[in-house]
DNA sequence: ATGACGCCTTCCAGGCGA
C-alpha cells in the first residue's frame, strides 16, 4: 500500500491589472488547482485587494501591491495547512522601482514572485534602470538559501535564447534580445537556478507573452518571457512543466492578459 | 517607419506596457 505521492502545483502569471483579469484568474484556480500562484502587474493597492474571491477558493493571498501599476502577490492554496509567512517585500535597494518583488516562505518552499522592469527602448533611461534591477535581483537570489527549494517566479520581461522568440533575427540587439539583458539572465542561471520549463522542453518553441496588436496570438508572434526558477533541490523534483496557452485567448468575450500562465509540477 | 490593443487615471488624452 503507498499513498500518492505528494505534488505541488507551483505557477507565474502577469495578470495585466488584476481587478480586471479576476474572472481570468479565479477560472485559473479551479481549473488547475494550483498550490502557489506567483502574480505579478496587479495594478492595484494592498486597501483594494480582492482577498475574499480568493478566500472564497480556499486560497489566501499575501501582496505587495501599489495604486496604478505593478505590484507582485503570492496565491497559496490553504489545503496546504502550513501558514505562508512574508518574508521580504520589495526588492532591497530597488524599493524605488515600484512593488516589484514579494517573497514568502511556504511549505518549506522560499517563493519569490518578481516583476522586472520592461526597460522601454535601450535609448531610453529606463533600461539602465533595468539591468541594475537585475544586477540587484541577482544579489538578492545570492542571499536565498538556495540549497535549500527556492522558486523564483516572475516575468523577467527578457528573452534568454533565440528559440524563445518569434523572430530572433529582427529582434537581434533590440530590447529583450540584448547581450546586456542575457548577461544578466546567465548571471542568475550560474547561481544554481533553473529555468523549469526549458529543463523538461529542451527544444520545444513556447512562448507566454504576445502582443495585443496586430494580431500576434494568432500568428503566434511571441516571447518566452515568464519564467518559473527553481534551486536544484527543487528543480530535480519537477515532473511537468506547461504553459497554458487556453488563459491567452478570449473567455465569453472577456479580454486576457497579453501573458500566459507557466505551470510546473513538483513531486 | 509607425501603429496596431488594452490597462490606468481627479474623465479623457496621454503614459505605459513588452
Amino acid at each position: 500500500m503507498s499513498s500518492p505521492r505528494a505534488l505541488m502545483r507551483l505557477c507565474t502569471w502577469n495578470v495585466n491589472s488584476l481587478p480586471a483579469r479576476l474572472d481570468f484568474v479565479l477560472d485559473f484556480l479551479q481549473t488547475h488547482q494550483p498550490d502557489v500562484v506567483c502574480l505579478q502587474e496587479l495594478k492595484v493597492e494592498d486597501e483594494a485587494f480582492p482577498h475574499l474571491a480568493f478566500a472564497q477558493l480556499g486560497y489566501v493571498a499575501l501582496t505587495h501591491g501599489q495604486p496604478q501599476w505593478n505590484g507582485v502577490a503570492v496565491l497559496v492554496r490553504r489545503a496546504l495547512e502550513s501558514e505562508p509567512r512574508i518574508v521580504q517585500r520589495g526588492l532591497p535597494g530597488a524599493e524605488s522601482y515600484g512593488a516589484r518583488l514579494l517573497t514568502v516562505a511556504v511549505a518549506g518552499v522560499s517563493v519569490s514572485s518578481v516583476y522586472v522592469p520592461n526597460g522601454k527602448s535601450l535609448s531610453h533611461p529606463d533600461f539602465k534602470l533595468k539591468l541594475a534591477f537585475l544586477e540587484k535581483l541577482h544579489e538578492y537570489a545570492a542571499s536565498l538559501p538556495l540549497n535549500e527549494p527556492v522558486l523564483l517566479g516572475g516575468d523577467f520581461n527578457l528573452v534568454p535564447a533565440a528559440l524563445d522568440s518569434w523572430n530572433e533575427t529582427a529582434f537581434t540587439d533590440r530590447i529583450f534580445h540584448t547581450v546586456e539583458e542575457r548577461a544578466r539572465w546567465r548571471a542568475l542561471i550560474d547561481l544554481g537556478l533553473v529555468d523549469v520549463f526549458r529543463a523538461l522542453h529542451p527544444a520545444e518553441q513556447a512562448f507566454s507573452w504576445w502582443d495585443y496588436r496586430a494580431g500576434a496570438f494568432h500568428k503566434k508572434h511571441g516571447l518566452r518571457i515568464d519564467f518559473l526558477l527553481a534551486s536544484q533541490t527543487l528543480a530535480s523534483r519537477a515532473r511537468t512543466a506547461q504553459i497554458d496557452r487556453d488563459f491567452r485567448k478570449k473567455r465569453e468575450g472577456r479580454i486576457p492578459s497579453d501573458h500566459a500562465p507557466v505551470l510546473v509540477d513538483i513531486d
